[in-house]
DNA sequence: AAACTGCTCAACCGCGTTGCG
DNA sequence: TCGCAACGCGGTTGAGCAGTT
């Protein structure tokens, strides 16, 4: 069948005249179409798309094959009935976006825009059969089924400017988190917020606390969902922020749980708050009824948050990507984390470069600093990252940065690729090729594949191809480092993962020994088809969604107060069990548990 | 069991956008 | 700058299925 199918598509040219005024076949396709789709697009992936006629026996025409591939064919594509957290996350979106089929789709992974505008259909045939309102009584829509029906584009784009909260008010379970060692710092020199006219957007969202807290805030899938959407209709650069925190060494809540025990001290907060009927946003300490439709003000750090209203809701030009950073008990300890994410369409450029010392003037940092950015950039192809374009298609980008005292590191990958066979070759920008007086100090390496095996520096891992694998590892030889991204795990055991880092091609290097200096790790996880997942012998129940990102970053002298952040979310339909741990990277052992 | 109704979803159509010569 | 082709997106249609009468 193969060999057939192989003459089938090198078939070519030479009866593509003849086939030029061939009548083109409608309606269903059959599974002989399909699969000399399948493999002509195998082989010469996407696009082309009218070629595909000339060059096989498929009478198809380029749009109807394309609509198949993308529909039906294309891999990573979920079938079956939407989820509740889909069906609630397509009303939020349409309230905000309204059809905008497309768009709405890239927050819904395995969906196409297709399978989102049928279920709103049947939706709205239902609801308006039944007399029922198509957006919850309390939720306050920005798109009007009137704006929906005359589609006015200028309308969306005005309504994009609006605070997100119902958007993340929609969302039933709020993303797990972790906590401890670190303290959220409200302190200038730490907060950053570089969408500092933004932060009036959904600002209501930013439940802070007491400022003394000892908290975290993580970054939300979500948030990330924010981030893209909103990224998505500015300039193609995020300019919301949701913060979720959760008391020092708390377990983690329902966000919304947590939100009806409100309380002025409590450190707990819930940044969901925008559906909830009667919700509540803890504000300045004070409990403030929510207004969905209107912009609070954030208490913030004078120098970090601009004071915003409704109409200073824009967006900060030319600033990528949203900042904010979370300190650590020792004020020298900051971590920094961006998130956006995925990608729409484009060609996918992975790459991963360590920064130097020099780069990031390391020295003075006292300590660490890790950032991650995972980025959602729908409306563009391409992204610049420190002077680096990236270009990428598709879903998540991650973006990590991981500099200390001793080890300046920043890794980029960008995964999964949406469609086409993705092969992120590894991709090792050392610092030289930036800057080549430099180029000892580290090398790092991405690679994320979809593929169902691989092995990366003698070490399985198994995946599966419905979204992407991400590995990162990035030694250098005095510091050792180590990134790890392994997603998505799918009915796999993950215990396989190699935990310990070593400079590739140098792990004499980064032994044992050198490992005290600087170990991080990270873990990204997506999980889309296993209700239950395994990491470092812990189990993380979950059913399938999104993202699981964790971070760990330590600095050199911590060496027997390692500190590590890990931040999964969200997990979908059930309790998230989060569990942070620190590493002591000598001993690969935890040295705190949380959850 | 047949007719009817409603629903789902695959597929098509038209239009706007983009890229290229 | 213009025209054309390819592509992408949203709207619409209709076949097939399931449930109900």
């Amino acid at each position: 069948m193969g060999l057939e199918l192989d003459l089938k598509l090198l078939r070519c040219c030479g009866e593509s005249t003849s086939k030029g005024n061939e009548h083109l076949k409608k309606g269903p396709w059959t599974s002989a179409e399909d699969e000399i789709l399948v493999t002509y697009v195998n082989r010469f992936g996407e696009g082309n798309w009218n070629s595909i006629r000339k060059h096989t026996e498929l009478r198809r025409c380029g749009k109807s094959c394309r609509l198949r591939w993308i529909n039906h064919l294309m891999p990573n594509l979920k079938k079956g009935a939407f989820t509740e957290q889909e069906e609630q996350l397509v009303i939020t979106l349409h309230s905000k976006m309204g059809n905008r089929w497309a768009q709405m789709a890239a927050f819904l992974p395995g969906r196409t825009d297709n399978d989102i505008k049928n279920y709103w259909n049947t939706r709205k045939k239902r609801c308006q059969r039944a007399g029922l309102p198509l957006y919850p009584p309390n939720a306050c829509h920005n798109v009007s089924e009137e704006d929906e029906e005359s589609s006015c584009l200028s309308k969306y784009s005005y309504s994009y400017d609006q605070p997100f909260e119902l958007l993340q008010g929609s969302i039933p379970n709020g993303p797990g988190i972790i906590s401890d060692n670190f303290q959220t710092n409200y302190g200038a020199s730490s907060y950053a917020m570089p969408f500092a006219d933004t932060v009036g957007f959904g600002s209501q969202n930013y439940a802070f606390a007491n400022p003394t807290a000892n908290c975290v805030v993580q970054p939300t899938y979500f948030e990330n969902v924010l981030h893209a959407f909103n990224g998505s209709v500015a300039d193609g650069y995020p300019t919301a922020k949701q913060f979720l925190f959760q008391p020092s060494g708390g377990t983690s809540q329902n966000c919304f749980g947590s939100l009806h025990g409100a309380d002025p001290s409590s450190q707990s907060l819930a940044p969901f708050l925008g559906a909830i009927p009667g919700g509540h946003a803890l504000l300045n300490d004070t409990i403030s009824t929510y207004c969905p439709t209107r912009t609070a003000k954030l208490e913030l750090p004078s120098d970090q948050c601009v004071e915003t209203d409704a109409s200073s809701r824009l967006t900060c030009p030319g600033t990528p990507v949203s900042v904010y950073n979370v300190q650590s008990p020792s004020a020298a300890d900051t971590v920094q984390s961006n998130f956006v994410s995925p990608w729409k369409s484009g060609p996918m450029l992975q790459q991963a470069h360590l920064l130097s010392d020099a780069e990031k003037e390391p020295s003075e940092m006292s300590s660490i600093t890790s950032t991650i950015k995972p980025n959602d950039v729908f409306e563009s192809s391409g992204l610049s990252f420190d002077d680096m374009e990236l270009y990428s298609t598709a879903v998540a980008d991650s973006y990590v940065e991981s500099p200390s005292a001793l080890v300046s590191l920043q890794s980029k990958w960008f995964a999964p690729c949406k469609s086409g066979p993705v092969l992120q070759e590894a991709h090792a920008l050392s610092s030289a090729e930036k800057e080549p007086s430099l180029k000892s100090s580290v090398t790092p390496i991405v690679k994320s594949s979809d593929v169902s095996e691989c092995r990366i520096d003698g070490t399985e891992f198994y995946s599966t191809p419905f979204a992407f694998d991400t590995y990162v590892k990035s030694p250098s030889a005095t510091i050792p480092y180590q990134s790890k991204c392994v997603t998505p795990w799918k009915n796999v055991p993950l215990s396989s993962v190699p935990q310990e880092g070593h400079a590739p091609g140098s792990s004499e290097a980064g032994g044992p020994s050198e490992k005290r200096s600087v170990t991080s790790i990270m873990k990204t996880n997506n999980v889309f088809c296993s209700s239950g997942l395994s990491i470092n012998d812990r189990e993380f129940n979950s059913k399938p969604v999104v993202v699981d990102t964790y971070v760990g970053s330590l600095p050199a002298t911590f060496s027997s107060q390692l500190q590590q952040e890990r931040t999964i979310a969200p997990w979908k339909g059930n309790p998230v069990v989060v569990v942070a741990d620190a590493f002591n990277s000598a001993e690969e052992e935890p040295l705190e548990k949380f959850c």
